[in-house]
DNA sequence: CCAATTTTAATTGTGCACAATTATTTTACA
DNA sequence: TGTAAAATAATTGTGCACAATTAAAATTGG
């Protein structure tokens, strides 16, 4: 019998629990300002791109409408961004930042510092690792 | 302003994409089987040792009784295992596997076959990086 | 021995993920 | 132009994750 069906063999499971591990490090900096991680990310978003489809986010953080819609709901209850449907084509729903959440920019800044420091890795092994997954997300993207 | 609150920056986002894209390989595979991801790494670790306690899978997984508990008794309900309390220790609930749970075994044989072939990596990168990625485990889970 | 503390699961409540379906709008094209 | 097909969100339903609380059993210290 392989030993590929063992736990410590595989590749997906410290990768799930890293993950976790790592999203766990953000949840308490994020408690402080509202968000939950995946509203972070949406948040990352419309911090360069100040607004955009709910499709396009999708496509950037691999998440469908499912996800999304509940979660974009939330976000605009606590003010953060604001929804409307498209002019120029009804299908479309329009997310954009609204003022309080330009201002969360500020108070997120500190963010990154305190995760590397939790992760105690060097720059460069981060910058190393971060594009080696995401070579191998493109890759593995290509095949589907 | 510093780039490292840039989406594309970051490392926890190709980690959080990539932990969901690979489950994402898995899932057609195991719903053959009738088990969830979360499920399947149950049942590894009771391939391996014919039973344990919820609270020993909960170290194994990294998982809280709040997560396992409704799982395990989805699990119990499908057949594949079993749960009762300790005799030795009424706290302690112990998690074994059943005739069925262990028919699946050979069910599963060819999963991790499947998942590499998705991946497009060689073993060496594979094992490369899974090593990688338990070291940094270790070493993070050492500073809570 | 007994009360305080600790350990272990279960419960409760919130928020993702994601498949499948539905509803609406737009596009293509005969 | 009018209708079939495609695109876009929303909805519905299931199953994790995880914090916080509760409940029961075991351990410890006096």
């Amino acid at each position: 019998m392989s030993d590929d069906i063992r736990l410590n063999n595989q590749l997906c499971f410290p990768l799930y629990a890293l993950s976790r591990q790592i999203t766990g490090f953000y949840r308490p900096l994020l408690e402080q300002l509202g968000v939950t991680y995946p509203q972070y990310l949406v948040m990352m978003v419309l911090w360069e791109m100040e607004s955009t489809s709910v499709k396009q986010l999708g496509q950037m953080l691999w998440l469908d409408s499912g996800t999304l819609t509940p979660l974009l709901k939330r976000m605009e209850a606590s003010g953060l961004i604001a929804r409307e449907r498209s002019l120029e084509d009804e299908r479309s729903v329009i997310v954009s930042i609204t003022d309080k959440g330009r201002l969360l920019e500020r108070e997120a800044e500190k963010i990154p510092t305190h995760i590397k420091c939790r992760l105690k890795m060097s720059d460069y092994e981060i910058i190393t690792l971060r594009d080696h997954l995401k070579k191998i997300l493109e890759t593995t993207l290509e095949s589907e």
